[in-house]
DNA sequence: ACAAAACTAGACTGGACAGTCTAGTATGGA
DNA sequence: TCCATACTAGACTGTCCAGTCTAGTTTTGT
């Protein structure tokens, strides 16, 4: 669940671990990790104009010179956080095997979907994605690509499979695939995104959740 | 359909039109409005932070002051504007009309639902009380209670009465109502907000909608 | 041991912008 | 006619911040 982060160590490790909450980590972090961190969390939390660079510096327990020496300007480090946060998410292809029984398949995606896209990093992301707006278009479609767009085609992919077996019958499985993760995501997500207090209860996702796998075996199983 | 817009006219009006684009109305503007209008154009185009008050006096034909005394802060005049946008929607409740069959109620309201939120002033909206986060939650709040949760409550009030007819048989009517919405959302409306070019084709989308209006049907007519 | 490269602390520049202040100009009611 | 209110133009203050610069310190490879 979650998001994998992006490895790219292009320095050597540094010996102390100057940074803030840096608990005795095996391998001391470099720099540009100590500083990518630090961005992560800040424009994550708080957005592209509400993290200054200074902050940077000083949650990464860096100097801003180093900041600019690794990362040449604001808009370049905050590209390099979101393509770090943008890299495969953990749904692997395992759970799309052509032999298991769809059923099953949609239950554990149902669940490791609501999972990965609920998770506080997940939303965030999400947020900063929308905010972008004009500026940062790539960047949103980073996030497009490498989030909604690969999902659907990777179940859409299984639904063929299966519609040949004759398991399930579907006129447009591309749309099959859309109808149901996006309908797995309404209101849950859409409440964590605009920041309401009540988020949904865990029974209740866990209900509507259920529904919308039945909905969808009721029309589409053969 | 889109948006209705609040009015609440507190001043005299002006005599001449001194703003922009201001093509002969036939009640010119109070100042009041056209500072309004011109800082509705702005918040809704490039956000809060992206906005200055300089901006919103000259693109009103104003001067700062006067904004000022009209609306005491940057923060008061925002909530303002949002305010205005968040008036109840065009969606009638003559759509959830108790004697109309399903099948025509499902296709109209999932016309005008996708009309209403695809519309660019919808979607600048829907963008900035994600972006607002932390502040302004009340602002989300606003806006979720004008917008997805009152369609929502009105939709399944409808189902329930239906399936008092037997028309129906849901378990669940607010999640059917989440259901057929969030589905029909879904692709499009996340291409908007993203701000990917290639948005959905009208005749895709048109078919998509078809598809969740079969889906919902199959599963729940009686 | 030495030089190059990485790093630090902090001062500094320049621009953007919220909000205030001043001084003066229309306007409309009493 | 006079006064209060609304308005205008624009200067001004204080703050925040991206990005640069300086001068000195540490690290690292050879």
């Amino acid at each position: 669940m979650a998001i994998a982060l992006h490895n790219t160590p292009m320095n050597k490790n540094v010996s102390a671990a100057t940074a803030s909450a840096q608990a005795e980590t095996d391998p001391p972090l470099s720099k540009r990790e100590l500083i990518l961190h630090s961005a992560s969390e800040l424009f994550l939390g708080s957005g592209f104009e509400g993290t200054s660079m200074d902050q940077v510096a000083v949650n990464a327990g860096v100097s801003k010179q180093t900041v600019y020496s690794h990362f040449g300007s604001k808009e370049a480090l905050f590209t390099a956080v979101i393509e770090s946060k943008c890299q495969r998410h953990a749904i692997t292809g395992d759970l799309f095997d052509i032999n298991r029984p769809v059923h099953d398949v949609l239950v554990e995606l149902a669940e490791h979907f609501t999972d990965l896209i609920l998770s506080p990093e997940a939303i965030n992301l999400h947020r900063i994605c929308i905010a972008g707006g004009e500026k940062y278009s790539q960047i949103a479609r980073l996030f497009w690509q490498a989030g909604p767009s690969w999902l659907q085609r990777e179940f859409a992919g299984y639904l063929d499979k299966k519609q040949a077996d004759g398991a399930v019958n579907i006129g447009n499985t591309l749309h099959a695939a859309q109808q149901f993760l996006y309908m797995l995501k309404g209101e849950a997500h859409l409440r964590l995104l605009l920041n309401l207090e009540e988020p949904v209860e865990k029974a209740a996702l866990d209900d509507y959740i259920g529904n919308c796998v039945a909905l969808f075996e009721k029309a589409y199983l053969s």
